[in-house]
DNA sequence: CCACACTGTTTAATTTAATGATCACACGCG
DNA sequence: CGCGTGTGATCATTAAATTAAACAGTGTGG
């Protein structure tokens, strides 16, 4: 599933009609590892890449972006929702998932979560670019984001970037029940 | 607007509890390199940095997402969502909404939907690509998505893409709450 | 107290990327 | 043809990434 890196900058290279030196101008390399990179007989250095790129006026960011979609499934029962709780957690975590071999992507994830009274997630870093959001259908539970802790109830809901630390704890003694959104799925 | 890419694989890698050794051996790369790139004292080539990174189970389109706005709105009692019910539907939409002025940009949109019984959205086709899903929370409601029809209940969810014509009916005699979200925001 | 296992860092050798110049081909023009 | 200029690819050299092994620090337990 790799991405080509010399084909795509090839083409994107092409795309703005620059020759190798034009590139290599704007760029401060040389001609000659535009020409290596491009047939992917060296791999560059994130800096050197980043060069590239900039030459370009694109970002290493926008470089790298993927698309895919593929779907067929669309219901799903309560029971085929997959198990996917982390093992130290007092309750569940079910995901809405579709279990399509290899290239399972998407967009969203959408996730059925049950907390036990004592559960708790621990600070979790996800390196992913995403959102978080969830809505709180049943029980309390204490969330902290960053450095910002709130104790939610039914109907609630929360909202953040996932990069930030966030935990989970149900402090309370009834079972919590949250349904929740990622996007895009970090697994 | 450089990330430091040391910094940042060094809490990745911390997050997850590795130490460097632990994910040199999943990344088929020395640990002394993973020093060296952690300490930005040199800039690790593609290869390289796609070897680690498949060691963090992360991608490099996910590396390099850019930081983002941190201070934020990120809890939001349930008299503060925003009440978005159509016109003719019986019931009601409330989704979790930032206020904030103009830049209120976001991935992900979470909604609470209440359908009261007979409620009908009618067909709906968004023109933009996105994913949409749900977990019916109370009640019942069939769900009509493409060609396909299904009634859910409690626990049973859903996934789409939001091209597709799709439409909710509660055809049952007791309201039905769905948590859903889609991505990105229409509206 | 010493041995052991673990952490991250550093050093020296090797491999590889990156440079600057050259090569080979194509096109237009006098 | 013969020359100038463009393209991308290639060759030796240099600079840098990468390796493998050693170094230094922190517990932990016999």
């Amino acid at each position: 599933m790799d991405i080509d890196v010399g084909q795509r900058l090839r083409s994107l290279r092409e795309a703005q009609n620059l020759s190798q030196r034009q590139l290599a101008e704007l760029s401060s390399v040389t001609n000659g590892m535009i020409s290596m990179v491009e047939q992917n007989r060296t791999s560059p250095s994130i800096s050197s890449l980043k060069k590239i790129l900039d030459g370009l006026g694109i970002s290493i960011s926008e470089f790298f972006a993927v698309e895919a979609a593929m779907e067929e499934t669309i219901f799903f029962r309560h029971e085929d929702l997959r198990e996917i709780t982390p093992p130290m957690a007092k309750g569940e975590i079910k995901a809405v998932f579709k279990e399509v071999g290899d290239a399972a992507q998407h967009s969203l994830q959408m996730l059925y979560e049950r907390y036990e009274p004592g559960a708790d997630t621990g600070e979790d870093l996800y390196a992913h670019e995403a959102e978080e959001a969830g809505i709180i259908v049943e029980g309390h539970i204490e969330v902290t984001v960053g450095d910002r802790a709130q104790v939610l109830g039914p109907g609630d809901a929360y909202l953040f970037d996932s990069r930030l630390p966030h935990r989970f704890r149900n402090i309370g003694n009834a079972a919590c029940v949250v349904i929740s959104a990622c996007t895009p799925p970090t697994f």
